[in-house]
DNA sequence: TTGAAAGCGCTAACAG
DNA sequence: CTGTTAGCGCTTTCAA
C-alpha cells in the first residue's frame, strides 16, 4: 500500500460526491444542527469512500476554538509525570478536549519557546509544572486569553489556578516523622539540579524543621545523570564511608532510595534498626522492593485529574472557578525503613 | 498577575502600533524576505512590547505548512517509548520540526482515533509504533500525504519507511544463548496483551529456536496490571512453586525479570548456576541492580534518531528516502544472569 | 524594500 | 432542513 494522493481532500470533494452543499456536509460531520437521515448517510457514506479527513487547521480559524490543551512539563523520563498525564488523559478522555505535551527539560530557556510555540496554536488551556518561571513565560501565560493550570506545587503566586501540594510542608512533615522516630544522624541525597524548584523546596522545610529540633543534616551527597538506582548505591556507600555514622537516609527520590536500600540489604545493613531510609513520590516500583522503602505520595494522579477538571469546567463556563487554588495533602508511607516501632 | 486581554493580538496590531504594514511585519517575525534593519527593529520591538504571539493556525492554514511531526506510541508508562522520543526530539530539535505525542494503550480502536485527530492537523510527518493496525488505520496512513515511519518493528510490511529491530530475530538470539549455556528447563513470563506484537513475535522466535532443538517451554506464567517489580516476584514464585525443576527463566521484559532477580535472590537460589535469567530492553534501570539482569537492547535511541531523520529529510526533499526500512541489530547484553562460564 | 489583493478550508450567521 | 455569504489571521503572489 503506497501513498496515492498527495492533494488532501477537502470538504468540497465530499460535497460534490455527495451531491450536498459544503455546509450540510460540514454540519454532518460535526454532528452539529439538524440533517435529514437521508443527506446524513449519503454524506457520511461519501467521505468514507474517499477517506476524508477534515481539516482541523481551517475549522479552527474558522470557529476560533481548538480542543487542545497544552501540557508542559519538566520530563518524560521521570515516571512522575506520565502519571500525572494519565490522570489528565482520563478526565479529558471524557470531553472534546485532547492533551497536547511539551517538555522543558528543566530548563527556563525551553519553556519559554515551548510554551510560547504552544501558545501559538491557541490551545483551549495549558496545564504547566511548577510556579516559578521566568518574566516572559508568565506574561505570556497571562495574556494566553485561555485558563492556565499551574501543578504540582502551591508555595507560591499562580498566574490563575493551581493544584498541587505544598513540598515545604512534605520535606517538614517527613523531617518530624524521622525526629519521632528518634533518628539524630541525618545524611540527605538529591540530585545536582539547581532547577528542580520543588526538590529544593521540600529540602528547605525538611531542613528548617530539623533546625527547630536544634539538628541539621549530617552530611550529603549530590548526583547528576546516568541510572538513579545505580547511582542511588554509589552516592550510598560514598556517603556512608565518608560520614559512618549517619542513622538515617532522606534520598531526593524513590529511584535513588530503593539504589540505596539495596545496597545497605546487600551489606548487611539493620534497616530500620540500624539506619532509617526515607524517599519521595511513592512510586509503584516500591511495591516490588526487598523491604518497602518509606516515602510520601504527592498526589500524581489527582493533580492531573483536578487540573483536567479546572480547564475542562472553564471551556464549558468561562467564569468557573477562576484563580482556584487546590492544595492536596501528601500521604506519608512509612513502609518498613522508616518506623522503629 | 492575572489574564488582562481577552483577545489575543494580530498581526494587524502590531502593524498598527509600528506603522508597518501587515505583510512586512509578517515577514519580520518570520525572517523572510528582505527588510530594511530600521523597520525590523521598529516591527520587532513593537511586537515585544505588546507581547505578540503569532496565530499558527491562520499561518498554516495560508502557507499550506505544519512544522508539527506526529509520534504515536502504545504508553508513556513503559520506560521503553520516553528513550524513543527522547531520539526523535533530539534530532527534530536541529530543524524546524516539532514532535507531538500521542498515545493509543495498545488498542487498535484508540490508534484509529488518534491517528486520525493527529492527521486531521496535517502534520509533516507521522512517527507511529509497531507495524499490525486496522484497515482503516493503513487506510488513513497511506493517504496521509506525509512521510510515514513505522517503527519498533521489521517483521511486517510497512506502509511507507520503516526502522526498528526484528523482534523475532531477537526472540531466536535469546534462545541460543540460552542453549549455549546449556539451560535446558526454560520457564517464560509475559504479559497478558494480546495486542503487544512485538512482544509476541519475541516470543514466537524463541519457542521457534528451542522447537528447532527439541525443547519447549517447560512452564508460563501471564499477568496484567500493577506494579511490574512486584508482579515479576509473585509470577516468579508462582512459576517456582508449581514447576521447581525450571532452570532458566525469560521474562518479556526487564522491570518483571528485575522483580524475579530480587526474588530468587533472596530466597538464596543460585544465579546462574541454579537457575539463569533473562529479560528483554536493556534497560538503564539494571545497571543499579543486586546482580546484572542479561538482557537485549532493543536499540530505542537509535530508532527515534534515525526515524526523526528520515522524516526531516523527506520534508527538505519529498522524494528521498520513500519506502526506506532500516533493520537495526538488537545487541545481547549476557549480565550476570546468563553465561555459566 | 514595501504594499495590496486574493485566497488557504472551514464555520457562524443568516436566509430560504 | 438546507444553502448562501462572509470572514477567521495569516501568507502567497504580484505590483509598485
Amino acid at each position: 500500500m503506497k501513498p496515492t494522493n498527495r492533494r488532501p481532500l477537502t470538504l468540497r470533494d465530499v460535497s460534490e460526491a455527495s451531491g450536498v452543499s459544503e455546509m450540510t456536509v460540514s454540519r454532518v460531520l460535526r454532528n452539529k444542527g439538524d440533517v435529514s437521515e437521508a443527506t446524513r448517510l449519503r454524506v457520511q457514506e461519501a467521505a468514507k469512500r474517499l477517506g476524508y479527513v477534515p481539516n482541523k487547521i481551517a475549522g479552527a480559524l474558522a470557529s476560533q476554538r481548538v480542543n487542545l490543551v497544552a501540557v508542559i512539563i519538566p520530563s518524560l523520563g521521570n515516571m512522575v509525570f506520565p502519571e500525572v498525564l494519565s490522570g489528565i488523559s482520563d478526565v479529558l478522555s471524557g470531553t472534546d478536549l485532547q492533551p497536547v505535551v511539551g517538555v522543558t527539560d528543566y530548563t527556563p530557556e525551553k519553556e519559554e519557546k515551548v510554551l510560547f510555540e504552544m501558545l501559538s496554536w491557541r490551545p483551549s488551556g495549558v496545564i504547566i509544572a511548577g510556579l516559578e518561571r521566568s518574566e516572559a513565560s508568565r506574561a505570556m501565560l497571562a495574556q494566553a486569553g485561555c485558563p492556565v493550570v499551574e501543578i504540582m506545587d502551591v508555595d507560591g503566586e499562580p498566574v490563575d489556578a493551581c493544584v498541587g501540594i505544598s513540598h515545604r510542608r512534605a520535606g517538614r512533615k517527613m523531617a518530624e516523622a524521622i525526629l519521632e522516630n528518634g533518628f539524630k544522624r541525618i545524611g540527605f541525597l538529591g540530585t545536582k539540579m539547581p532547577l528542580d524548584h520543588r526538590a529544593r523546596k521540600r529540602f528547605e522545610g525538611f531542613t528548617q524543621t530539623l533546625a527547630k529540633a536544634g539538628l541539621e543534616i549530617a552530611d550529603q551527597e549530590f548526583y547528576s545523570g546516568g541510572s538513579a538506582l545505580a547511582k542511588g548505591r554509589e552516592m550510598t556507600e560514598a556517603l556512608l564511608k565518608r560520614t559512618p555514622d549517619l542513622d538515617f537516609l532522606y534520598y531526593s527520590n524513590d529511584m535513588i532510595g530503593a539504589g540505596g536500600l539495596l545496597y545497605l540489604l546487600e551489606k548487611g545493613y539493620d534497616v530500620p534498626g540500624q539506619i532509617g531510609l526515607a524517599g519521595f513520590n511513592g512510586v509503584e516500583l516500591l511495591d516490588g522492593l526487598p523491604r518497602k522503602l518509606a516515602s510520601m505520595d504527592a498526589c500524581r494522579r489527582e493533580v492531573g485529574e483536578r487540573a483536567a477538571k479546572i480547564i475542562a469546567d472553564r471551556v464549558a463556563d468561562p467564569d468557573a472557578d477562576e484563580g482556584l487554588v487546590i492544595e492536596l495533602t501528601p500521604k506519608l508511607h512509612p513502609g518498613e525503613t522508616l518506623n522503629r516501632i
